[in-house]
DNA sequence: ACAAAAGTGTTTTCCGTACACCCATGG
DNA sequence: CCATGGGTGTACGGAAAACACTTTTGT
């Protein structure tokens, strides 16, 4: 598909993010970087194995207020210090990338682990471009996950130095390493999966009005929906959402109230939603 | 997507695959092992870092004499000794995912340089189950790759106890490792992929028929299609093909000759050319 | 009474499907 | 002249887009 290519960046997580993190921080010095083509004097040992660090990146969407928020954390140690960057970390010694993306979740957002553990995740992309991360060789496994919106985003960790925060995607400014390209790719992603997978529930709490998720179609593809229409696409499609038996009252104080539904056991729609143009 | 979710299974390359491959060849015994969970008694420390070895696997497709064959390789060495696996390696020191899958999709294949390096070459998923492979923790990014009927299969490195063949998908046993899991990947993505991009030319040769396209199709969804529909709906998405003004006579030696294309520059199908049922 | 949001119905257009038919070539 | 495969035409059915209309609530 694209090729983003991002030359000169990196992800390996460090120090940072906050005291909750100790049992994970990462002395950099401790690493066997010796054997790194880097700092050889020219070319590289082929029979020599090289040891990779191996992390996951998260790109964690909601959509709070009718805008895609993505959750990002501020980066407290160098490279990057300051800057904005994806949640995720390092994999622990016996571990796979989908359960230390799922860890790391639940430790950047304070998401209890039972809701954690049944959540929209989906490995997007591994990031292996030799200089992603300046200091050490890092391959980097990017997932994308959808979370509804949550009463508190990411207030956990307190006011530390090392805040996490939603940010509406349009107003994301320049990323640590190459989490821009990250971030473009699951933002593609996303909007290509609403098309033919039911997804879309994942945005929203448990019961839902048919409005609700056609806002969610609406926001992250930036397009108006025709309602009676996408109604009934979505009724057709069996398994895409259940009826519940009552009715509640949102988007406004006025108006008729909505029937509500939850997420039905199908995953894929057939036939697709397809986005307008 | 799908959670194959492989156990017990692992893929890292060893010394096996002949010695064209000498130089990167891996001594399992020199890897730094140590720090490995496994042979700890019990836990792992979370603060030491534990590095990883990072390896590509390719799934190779071609379609020959009307059947999809993907290209295997036979282990020569323990574990999975005589098995045969998909092809693949480690990554050199300064070297992306995708380069590395380059290069061992040409010393695998002996394909031309010139002809891999503007090869459809799509990531398809990285595999990082802790016990992949009983020696150590391997992570393996795949690859799928789509290339045309090759006049010399991979009969590059002689008829060497390291043997790599192409094999049809159907009549496919055990692989070594968790490549089982990793085939149906990638046969299900490709399947998938026809439908909304390009990529079926990729199995063609430079010049080919509509007729072969189609017989792509049928063969990678095991489904026939109605040809003057199918004609129809090639030639009405820009940029799918464009033609070549002569003619050739193919598939039999008798009926019209047909015209022939080559692959256009558009990479998604607009619209999706959907499979039957 | 009016605004706002949910829900229903209808028309028109377009696309996918199925299938009939003609064309060119080899045996 | 018949079998085989390439290429064209066309009619039918269903789905999707556009839009008018009814229903139910709050103010």
């Amino acid at each position: 598909m694209s090729t983003g290519s991002p030359a000169h960046d990196g992800s390996a997580r460090d120090v940072s993010r906050a005291g909750r993190l100790a049992a994970e921080r990462l002395d950099v010095d401790r690493l066997d970087t010796g054997r790194l083509a880097a700092e050889r004097p020219e070319g590289y040992d082929p029979r020599a194995f090289e040891p990779f660090a191996v992390t996951v990146d998260l790109a964690v969407f909601t959509i709070r207020a009718g805008q895609l928020h993505t959750l990002l954390i501020r980066r407290g140690e160098p490279p990057y210090a300051g800057r904005w960057a994806l949640p995720g970390g390092f994999l622990h010694a016996r571990e796979s990338a989908e359960d230390a993306a799922r860890r790391e979740l639940a430790e950047e957002t304070g998401l209890p682990d039972a809701l954690v553990a049944d959540l929209q995740l989906e490995q997007l992309r591994t990031y292996s471009a030799p200089d992603r991360d300046p200091r050490m060789r890092v391959v980097s496994v990017a997932y994308t996950a959808l979370v509804p919106d949550l009463p508190e985003p990411a207030a956990s960790g307190g006011g530390d130095a090392d805040q996490a925060r939603w940010t509406p995607v349009a107003t994301v400014g320049p990323l640590a390493f190459d989490h821009a390209a990250i971030l473009a790719d699951a933002l593609d992603r996303t909007g290509a999966k609403l098309e033919y997978t039911c997804v879309a529930t994942a945005f929203c709490p448990p019961e839902f009005t048919l409005g609700e998720l056609q806002q969610v179609y609406e926001t992250v593809w930036g397009a108006t929906l025709d309602r009676p229409n996408f109604r009934r696409k979505v009724l057709a499609s069996p398994g895409f959402v259940t009826p519940v038996p009552g009715a509640s009252r949102l988007t406004g104080g006025r108006g008729k109230p909505a029937a509500l539904y939850r997420r039905g056991p199908a995953t894929t729609l057939h036939p697709p939603l397809l986005r307008p143009r």
